[in-house]
DNA sequence: TAGATTGTTAATCGATTAACAATC
DNA sequence: TAGATTGTTAATCGATTAACAATC
């Protein structure tokens, strides 16, 4: 049981995958063929020299004048990532945050199929939620045997997140989404990724914290010149 | 209006410290005064030389075969992200996503006080969600005059995230926490993080796909193996 | 041809890791 | 004193940025 995955070459650039999907899709449903560095520089508030490296990267080639085909792109993206087929998960923990993952179009529309939830409240059990069928936990076995689950999403109480990760990857489990606040421990061929909405709360009120602060300054400067002046 | 803030310095830092944080608000519960980087580290999984680097950056020395205090830890990380003082938050949306965030208690806990919600759905109006009273957005100006509103944390649908977002900066506001699928335009002064789970997801099925690969790699490997031997 | 844009090679920058001296 | 752990200085590594040649 290790606390750390091996580590994910070009993170950078996977995190910005995503965007860039978006973008082309966008061009493309706009009958565009072509798109130029700069163009996705500016939509994505980088310089084009780094989308040319992360283009570089997808081994697309482009044309000088022209620019890079958009369809090639977005095939490409989506095969760095593993979004040619989609993937079906189980959720489990049918709560407020749950049930909003569950109503998230944006992920169903990149490929994630959750084809079942799971709560331990049996006023929970039913037969859909936006379309989910939601069962008890003690069917977990039975149903995995049943589907090809490439991840489990976790939205259930921290306290019970390791007791459940335990079972998920006794049930073969390869991949775990966890917005839970729980540190999971899992084998070292198990993937995690956590979800923690503490971290860009963190960065939002460092950045906020370092304006005020670089402002003040500024406003300590000009009372100086103005009493200078 | 540009799309980019200036850069976050020390990004990879203030994006561990919430978790350092949660690290030492425990081991301060159970009475203890002194942690080493050894230890932070095994719990974060990172190495203990990366932890001592991190508390560096804080400006926290410690007592060799003793270790650093963490009640001193404790308070220069929350001054560090700002959060010596809670902050008062608007939240607009009140869906599925929003209430979500209006019953996350981690949080409330880490200072986040959402004094007022908004929804422009006259059946979401009330006078209380998870504790926070719901107002038409109508009466948005009133109230942000009202209260001190450090920064405002967005689940309204995409296409009305930008309208939305151009009303909040005309009312001064400085911090926008976007959860919104929308990449908004903001001028310099205004901070935009944004909260997208496309990005996990594509991290987590980069990884599987990448660990799938190589241990298919690895089978024909041990294919070859049997076949020489 | 002229000019825009890609592709390549090198430089820079920042984060991580290593080595080891200092210190309790 | 011996040994564990911090603090400092240097090395490495990877990501970003710059410069400019190649190409359409």
């Amino acid at each position: 049981m290790k606390k750390q995955n091996i580590k994910m070459d070009k993170l950078p650039t996977v995190r910005r995958l995503p965007d860039y999907l978006f973008i082309l899709q966008e061009l493309a449903a706009k009958g565009e063929a072509y798109v130029s560095s700069s163009y996705l520089a500016e939509k994505m508030g980088i310089i084009a020299i780094l989308v040319r490296k992360d283009i570089e990267l997808l081994r697309v080639t482009g044309t000088p004048r022209v620019g890079y085909p958009i369809e090639l792109l977005i095939k490409r993206i989506e095969n760095f990532l593993g979004w040619e087929a989609s993937m079906d998960a189980f959720l489990f923990g049918v709560g407020q945050l749950g049930n909003s993952i569950l109503a998230n179009r944006d992920l169903m529309n990149l490929g994630l199929r959750i084809v079942a939830a799971f709560d331990n409240d049996p006023g929970k059990i039913s037969s859909s939620v936006h379309g989910v069928p939601v069962f008890d936990i003690s069917r977990l076995k039975e149903l995995m045997a049943k589907h090809d689950i490439g991840m489990a999403i976790l939205c259930v109480p921290a306290e019970n997140a390791q007791d459940l990760c335990d079972e998920l990857v006794a049930c073969g489990i390869r991949g775990i989404w966890n917005f839970t606040s729980a540190r999971l421990a899992v084998p070292e061929n198990v993937i995690i990724q956590k979800e923690d909405p503490a971290i860009g709360y963190a960065v939002l009120s460092a950045r906020l914290t370092r304006m005020q602060a670089s402002e003040s300054r500024q406003n300590i400067g000009d009372n100086k010149r103005a009493l200078n002046g």
